[in-house]
DNA sequence: TACCGTGCCTAACGATCGTTAGTTAGGCAG
DNA sequence: CTGCCTAACTAACGATCGTTAGGCACGGTA
């Protein structure tokens, strides 16, 4: 990952510590020391701190859509109207933003809460809509037959739990490459749900 | 719950505390002052801060470890040997542990990365016994073909997530009751096994 | 040469942090 | 009445927090 601006470098030598502290847990010197700078001279490219965490929390968020929106389209493209092939497809995609950005995926994932009230609320929203394109999928397999009955909005909530952990223990260098830890979450997935 | 030490009290009001807004970013003078009092009266009972973390992780882990105890023991009193039966009693035990405790279970599942060093391990140890427990039920599973095959570590941690996930947005007063969540998280977990 | 933007520095601010020390008030047992 | 236990108080400590202000060195452009 070739950084172009100062302000990317700080948001990912900031995403990584953010994901093994935590945001709070994480002072501005700290990540200045990670950049062999002075905790002061961060202020010349962000605003504040919280300005860090927005900035990554919402480049992720925008790589989850953008990955989701292209998952849906190819899924269409390639079988129209199958609930099974759109679901696999935004579960890889989901699962490539995952282990393609641990740093920035991790902190989306569990540190969105440190945000003030109006970009918490703004991603949360963000959240909501973007799980409910995992519910669609879900409900429009269980009316055609091809999903099993469910609550699907518990079934959205546990599979994205279940994707999601895996920002928690994923590692670049661990046993399974990514690609088959995406194959195993699709499989794991349509299992969950019943996939005819 | 009626408290019947104070200790009790303050590690209650600091689960719900730290379960919000995350052990960093919740000052001592925050729980006293959810208890009316001030915040170094707090040390006339705890030894520290983290000492209350430690509080409530380790004995929200005793109490997934006493649940599953119990429901494996259960499960092989009724069906032994099965291994559908097994996980599926674990995976009732575990939900209603997050349920019936929500504030300590959900500190237990994302603050454990603020302990120190050594206690910290000490719970990812436990952590690692109690995920492989449910590990050897899907691998027995799988050996006697009424588990589809699977990574069963990967299994295993996508299968605790899903669970875990409740601890996040979990409301006692919410649509679905928990013995139901439990339900479909039963039928969820044991579908996404491939049980047959 | 003069200039400007970039990147970093030192020094310091007010606030808040976890924690210690010493004290006070009330209740119960001897 | 005396004495101890419990639970709270006030005051303050040193450290660290996020952040601001003002200045210095460098590189490319006019």
């Amino acid at each position: 990952m070739v950084e172009t601006t100062r302000r990317q470098a700080i948001e990912d030598v900031a995403s990584d510590l953010f994901r093994e502290r935590g945001y709070a847990a994480t002072s501005i010197r700290d990540i200045a020391r990670a950049l062999s700078v002075q905790g002061a001279s961060l202020y010349a490219h962000v605003a504040s701190k919280e300005d860090v965490l927005w900035g990554i929390v919402d480049r992720a968020a925008t790589r989850f859509e953008a990955a989701a929106d292209r998952a849906e389209a190819e899924a269409e493209a390639r079988v129209p109207g199958d609930p099974v092939e759109a679901l696999a497809a935004m579960v890889r995609a989901h699962v490539h933003v995952l282990t393609s950005d641990v740093g920035g995926a991790g902190v989306f994932v569990h540190e969105w809460r440190a945000l003030g009230p109006e970009r918490r609320s703004a991603i949360l929203a963000r959240r909501d809509v973007y799980e409910r394109r995992f519910r669609a999928h879900i409900e429009d397999g269980i009316a055609i037959g091809v999903f099993a009955m469910t609550d699907s909005g518990l079934a959205a909530s546990a599979l994205l739990s279940a994707l999601n952990g895996t920002a928690t223990w994923y590692d670049p260098k661990g046993r399974l490459p990514a690609p088959r830890i995406a194959d195993h979450l699709v499989d794991l997935s349509l299992r969950m749900l019943g996939a005819s």
